[in-house]
DNA sequence: GTCTATATCGCGATAGAC
DNA sequence: GTCTATCGCGATATAGAC
């Protein structure tokens, strides 16, 4: 049995490799998370599917809260996991960045109703502690990394040294939930048919938010 | 400009006027629907609030859902109000944008807690039906509005030609929304404070924006 | 104690008098 | 336009049988 003592959990230490427990019970959660949400979801169903038992759930993960902010954590991961063709200098910044940012909007739509507990979460409580616990233990590495990408950037010259990565980083992070969010809605109105077309809605994002930070105001297309 | 559809969309919106049990209905009705969101909320308590019978309320609006939509674009109405500081020539192009997207935060932050029902609208139900009923009857003009704003400003050579009008226009609205969903939790991360400061915001978001889609990056063009 | 049938209440919504 | 009275429904409370 071996109870639970006060064992740290490492779900969101990425980088440290993760019990093949750890990663059934992340796949389980995550699956069960996304068709039922938050509250349906008992541990004990979790540990069922995962074919361990509830304690052993609590031994890995310190509460049930805890678990699902792992499991939002490895979401936003796959998002990021793109990151590295903005990192690594293959192709012009421009083209890199169209592809990371269609790539990212790809892998929300892959796992809608689970990206969407992340927009309900950011739009849930204006409780400061969960919000705090949010921002740095779901989205804060990865945000920091896609900034820390734009700052590189600026540095090289790729791109103009007067915006605020931080702001940038946020309307990429932004528009690409905002699309999730309001393609039902906006996608019904005439003018914004772009919000029911993923592709179409991907190019013109970046193209926009490009020709804004690129440090050629013409092409963005020359590097 | 302007072509004048026939469709009012609005079921209690004959023209100009409306009467004053209306006006108090509704905004006694925004009141409690912002507090306590729209379950909470007794076509009873709203009806006592203003006033009047229950029955009357019902002869004013078709159903508590009708009346729910049209609160909710109230609210849209008010953030639009200040696109005829958009209309009117007064100004350079993104002067006039700044402050328009400036005045639409403030709004969204000034009555918070309605907007945040309006995000939650969106995020809502995948249902089809109301998904386009929302389009339509709650920011179905105002964005047409806008996006015809910004074609006009494509056809006068204030902004570039080669962007589409309509992902322009969800990005403004877009990012203003996600400010309001998303301050709470990535105003706690270092590289994004901006995420808890109106003003900055606003002003880098339409410097990003402008950038991308002025038609001379360098000098703003005078008209 | 548990279970279930019944009464009560408040809800959105309607009908019809004035 | 506004009202009173009322509907059907679902949730809740309660009372009785077991």
């Amino acid at each position: 049995m071996a109870p639970s003592r006060n064992t740290p959990s490492l779900a969101h230490d990425p980088g440290t490799r993760q019990s093949e427990s750890v990663i059934r019970i992340l796949e389980e959660a995550e699956t069960l998370f996304a068709e039922l949400g938050f509250e349906a979801v008992s541990i004990n169903a979790i540990a069922e599917r995962a074919g361990i038992s509830k304690a052993n759930v609590f031994h890995h993960f310190a509460s049930k809260r805890d678990l699902y902010l792992a499991v939002l954590h490895r979401a936003c991961e796959r998002c990021a996991d793109h990151m590295q063709s903005l990192e690594v200098h293959d192709g012009t910044f421009p083209e890199r960045m169209r592809a990371y940012s269609a790539d990212m909007l790809t892998d929300m739509l892959d796992k809608a109703s689970l990206h969407r507990l992340m927009l309900r979460e950011l739009l849930g409580e204006e409780d400061g502690r969960v919000a705090k616990e949010l921002a740095e233990r779901v989205f804060g590495d990865k945000f920091a990394r896609l900034v820390s990408i734009l700052r590189t950037g600026q540095a090289r010259a790729d791109l103009r040294s007067d915006f605020d990565p931080g702001m940038a980083a946020m309307v990429l992070i932004g528009m690409n939930l905002f699309f999730l969010q309001s393609r039902n809605v906006f996608g019904h109105l005439p003018d914004a048919r772009v919000a029911a077309d993923p592709k179409r809605y991907s190019a013109m994002l970046t193209d926009i938010l490009l020709r804004g930070i690129a440090v050629s105001p013409a092409s963005p297309e020359s590097e």
